[in-house]
DNA sequence: TAAATATTGACGAATACTGACCAAAGATAT
DNA sequence: ATATCTTTGGTCAGTATTCGTCAATATTTA
């Protein structure tokens, strides 16, 4: 797809250096960084903190001072169970809708959904939603934690299968 | 197929732009579409929601925002047509949790369904009837008809893709 | 005319981007 | 050792740009 942001440049940029390096791992010069996209610092920041963040999958470190750095570090679980909690913790007690995608989007990144699947578990959502929307006038608070127990139900039974 | 409203106009708009396309996805900005057709940008949504719903064969995907859009995916039949408006049939307007079961093994054993996939409909299926007996108190004949719903929408959707 | 569909507009939410100011850690001079 | 300078990164608030939702109203259809 064509990456016409600033923010999707730089985020596409830190991936492909993860993919090149293999290991799971880069380092960054956040003003380098910044002068390659000739953008401010603080941009390097918005990028990790909405496309690296811990529920898209990565963990970011760093260190101020002389030599500075910071670190992009890809997560991988050792097994289901982990997985399985982290993603019970990640979705919590409600979600959005937003932010359903995203992590299902996130899912079928990791292969651990296939296209398939997420597509039924967005239609299960979305039919849900509807339904208290229209047929039961739930509000969208109570539709936030509806959504986020479908959502772990259905993962949940996935993961365990 | 009174083309005369503007609901008409903008849905075969995207349609012309899709086929025109040829790679089965386009984008869109919601504020040019809304110019175009001297609408609300709502309507746009409107047209999205009601026209281009994945049960039609369609997904919608947008992000907000600087450098916003919204994408509309136009899923090709893979299983023929035939397929699909035979489940409809055989769904019916209603169906019980055991004739659901039943049908979707029958998929399942006719490799149309992954066991995974089979997984999914029953859970949503199952959460939705819990939901609306002890949430709503949903008497059983209308827990037929939206098992029946949900089940068609489930399967229609991925047919497609 | 009752139900379904279409249309509008007010308001809210998400994402992108910038710049000013803050904080930490190494380097250097005394 | 300590103070101070230099080099790094962090945070936050503000602005701009897009899209989404909802409820009210109008129109069409059955």
């Amino acid at each position: 797809m064509s990456a016409s942001s600033l923010t999707s440049k730089i985020e596409e940029y830190i991936e492909q250096l993860l993919e090149e390096n293999g290991s799971g791992m880069i380092s960054l010069r956040r003003k380098d960084l910044a002068e390659l996209f000739e953008c401010v610092p603080s941009q390097i920041n918005y990028v990790l903190r909405s496309k690296f963040a811990p529920e898209n999958g990565f963990l970011v470190e760093s260190q101020r001072g002389g030599h500075g750095y910071i670190r992009v570090v890809q997560l991988t679980f050792k097994n289901c169970e982990e997985e399985v909690s982290h993603l019970q913790d990640l979705i919590g007690n409600r979600i959005s809708e937003q932010e359903a995608k995203r992590l299902l989007m996130n899912l079928q990144n990791r292969k651990l959904l296939s296209a398939r699947e997420r597509l039924l578990i967005e239609v299960a959502l979305r039919n849900q939603d509807e339904n208290g929307r229209s047929l039961f006038d739930i509000s969208i608070h109570k539709r936030e934690i509806m959504r986020a127990d479908l959502l772990k139900k259905l993962l949940t039974s996935l993961a365990l299968s």
